[in-house]
DNA sequence: TTGATAGGCAAGTAGCGGCTTGCGTATGAT
DNA sequence: ATCATACGCAAGCCGCTACTTGCCTATCAA
């Protein structure tokens, strides 16, 4: 659970997260082009494939290759942990 | 917002706050003795202070004194935008 | 007033996290 | 077969963060 909030820790995960929100099943270089000109987010591909890797073993997205595509898709179960926690 | 995830991505501040959801008004040096007697966190007083105030910072703890006292209070208002951002 | 209790302030340290850089691999188009 | 595209791996750098240490202040009881 520690690794949930960490990988909520940064704004550019919880951005790729309402990309993800928006339009499920993107793949890593339409995730940065998009982070880029809507976000202003400028890092490289490896920072955000890092990112994608940080969130996948949290949990809040899931991933599947397709041919050359890495496809990701959102998952909100781990989230309503949170709210079982401490809210309710 | 990103000020109140990195407050919950460290466990001993996600610990206080489940001591504080159990009973709430502790103070400092009660919230210390839990820490370590229930949860083995052996850190210092200055440590558990300095978590106290990123959890206040963040919205996530009401502070008041009371004499020599400093009472804690847990406010779960700004977990509540969690749950509006990418659930329901 | 003296001493003990409850807490504050500030500087220093060690480790983690986000990011870049460089190179390598695999899939697909021509 | 060749080249471009989409992505992976690994090392290094730098800033932040959690924690400690040392000293100081404030409240209350004896």
């Amino acid at each position: 659970m520690e690794e949930l909030f960490k990988a909520l820790a940064d704004p550019t995960r919880t951005t790729i997260l309402d990309e993800l929100t928006e339009r499920n099943g993107q793949t890593l270089f339409e995730l940065c082009t998009l982070l880029s000109a809507r976000h202003g987010i400028g890092s490289t591909r490896q920072a955000i494939s890092q990112h994608l890797q940080v969130l996948e073993t949290a949990g809040l997205i899931e991933v599947r290759r397709e041919g050359r595509y890495k496809l990701h898709t959102i998952n909100t179960g781990p989230l309503k942990l949170i709210v079982e926690r401490w809210l309710q």
